[in-house]
DNA sequence: GAACGGATGGGTAACGTTGTTCAAACTCTG
DNA sequence: CAGAGTTTGAACAACGTTACCCATCCGTTC
């Protein structure tokens, strides 16, 4: 029963086993040039009789390891979830394999993980929403093939895949502002690093909020609480907004997770959606859809991003030095029932 | 800005900067005996100064890549970011890096995943509540040391960390049959195959479920309704139950998505929670808990059951010839606001 | 003072794969 | 049918690390 493992089949075997040299193998294993379609079918037939499956770390010393790397900041938060099929159902043709390191928040974390990629030997890498300096990823980047996603600002070393967050922005405002609403607030995930600040998602948003908001002839009604994207963020952002003089009749929350936060202080303050308070999120989450809860949302696609970002590793893989590409997707408004018309008063 | 990046770093490198051999410099790597004090100081230095990271393709070729792969079933339930949360916390001190494979549903992707991370050589492999067969378990785990989560039944090869369901099962039955309900329904997830009728956890809720009843003199009002563990075997089997002659009281859902199938399916017929009708769940997932939810769920304590499987593996890494260990946790029921005295009626 | 033994450090051969080089065996062309 | 090119397959040297074994060196013991 608990016979020690078999020693595993190598290279060496199969070219043994059908009579070539390793070299024969290796070629037909990787498709190469120079190997006659007889040599194709004896190595093939070989390989599935003995089982063969090569060695990885192996082929890392010399070659690929057929590894991309995916990193992502939280595995709670389901948008991701979508993001990573897209890289797997693109992904999923190829002989590539994905891996995910698990827990990214913060950038010590941010640096292990991907100095642990590198160190793996890994063929290409996609980073989602890293805060990382410009600098380090700058630096990861130049020595294994990089797609950064969810992160604005060009670079001639990455290529990106974004969403367009101001567009998803004025969507939500136009849609607010459509419906009469007028005392419009937003709660946003405060940035204070000044790069980040023109790169990361939740400042574009917030910038995008501004900018619809004047384009409506709203600029005085702007009304911003600076917490986090988190539940809590979004509860405490909430409670501030409500103490405010003038009550907000809709709130615009940075994240899916954020607009529950804001529900549950505003139910708490014996008020209810959308009967008294519009509100909206971002991401269109798993939980934006859920019946009961029902939110109206901005949607991402992330399957789409996923595959673009699997898309454009695999072509860098392929030519590190062509020019690096900038994928920027257009979002739509998801509307749900957590938005309606302000109340008479 | 985009030079091409610098050579990396080898073994070699170091051992030339401190002036030692490259065997001296692996020593100190590894901890390994028969390197003197001084020498580990000037190595550390020399590694310190040229900023050297060991490959661990090439480690892996002859040693241990410090990579332990975990392999969960699904990206969008929550409970398995706990476990994974608890594999990691305990691992953080050591040098071991967390990679996971995603979507591992159905045995052929598990095995896929499974030979890919033997491929890539990694010291350890945590499974998450595998469906595969119980003989591919066993060869997986001859070849590499292996825990199994969430999955009854003990091996020789391979360590177990578990829940006892039974219990958890037998919790919900009392705390619901001591609120006054007599006809207690149950949501399983349908199972066929013999083997995992026996292992898997979702047989051994409907086990318990099924004890418990009859325990409590409640034999005659067992009913099960058969579906899956997702959102949309919740709806349909509520549907189902609610459609019997004997309309249940109470329904005891498998896992907590479940649950909130079960709630829509409810609050469509006209009904409502627990005013009609009690709903459990199982898992006390971040959506149990959720505010406007509420959930009465079972809590497995996901990081608890991570941090035993990582301990375990590593135990195991150290010593490949222990005998196995099968740690089962024991469940606990929070109780919230989806759970009443039945109607009068 | 010779023989012994533990502590320390180095030499060397793997580990399994791939890229390069090279020789032999073919296939054309004039 | 000779010469030139074009396939085809093999030999071999990496890749960066570790396991194993051996050579010192020094202090102890008889």
């Amino acid at each position: 029963m608990t016979k020690p493992a078999p020693r595993r089949i190598t290279i060496v075997d199969v070219a043994r086993h059908a009579q070539v040299s390793t070299t024969a193998v290796s070629k037909v294993l990787r498709n190469a040039y120079g190997a006659s379609p007889a040599m194709r079918i004896k190595v093939q037939q070989a390989i599935a009789e003995l089982g063969y499956r090569p060695s990885a770390a192996a082929r890392g010393l010399r070659g690929q390891t057929y590894t991309v790397g995916v990193m992502l900041p939280d595995m709670r938060n389901l948008f991701f979830a979508d993001l990573l099929d897209g890289i797997t159902a693109q992904l999923s043709g190829t002989d590539y394999q994905v891996l995910l390191a698990p827990g990214c928040n913060g950038e010590k974390a941010e640096a292990r993980v991907m100095e642990a990629m590198i160190d793996r030997s890994m063929d290409g890498l996609v980073l989602i929403a890293p805060v990382s300096s410009k600098a380090r990823l700058n630096t990861v980047a130049r020595s294994v093939p990089t797609v950064v996603v969810g992160r604005h600002g060009p670079s001639t070393t990455y290529d990106t895949v974004t969403d367009d967050d101001v567009i998803g922005a004025t969507l939500v405002v136009e849609h607010l502002a459509d419906l009469g609403h007028r005392r419009i607030a937003h709660i946003e995930h405060q940035e204070t690093d000044p790069v980040r600040l023109a790169e990361m998602p939740n400042a574009q948003r917030a910038n995008g909020y501004r900018e619809a908001m004047r384009a409506r002839g709203l600029a005085d009604e702007i009304d911003i609480a600076s917490t986090s994207y988190t539940h809590e963020g979004g509860y405490l952002g909430t409670k501030e907004l409500l103490a405010r003089p003038a009550r907000p009749t809709a709130i615009f929350a940075g994240a899916d997770v954020v607009a529950l936060g804001a529900m549950e202080a505003i139910a708490e303050a014996g008020l209810s959606v959308p009967g008294d308070i519009s509100v909206t999120g971002y991401d269109n989450s798993a939980l934006a859809a859920f019946g009961p809860i029902s939110l109206t949302s901005v949607d991402q696609d992330g399957r789409q991003m996923g595959a673009n970002a699997a898309r454009l590793l695999v072509d860098r893989i392929g030519d590190r030095d062509r020019r690096t590409s900038h994928v920027k997707l257009t979002p739509s408004l998801v509307i749900r029932r957590t938005t309606a018309a302000p109340p008479a008063s």
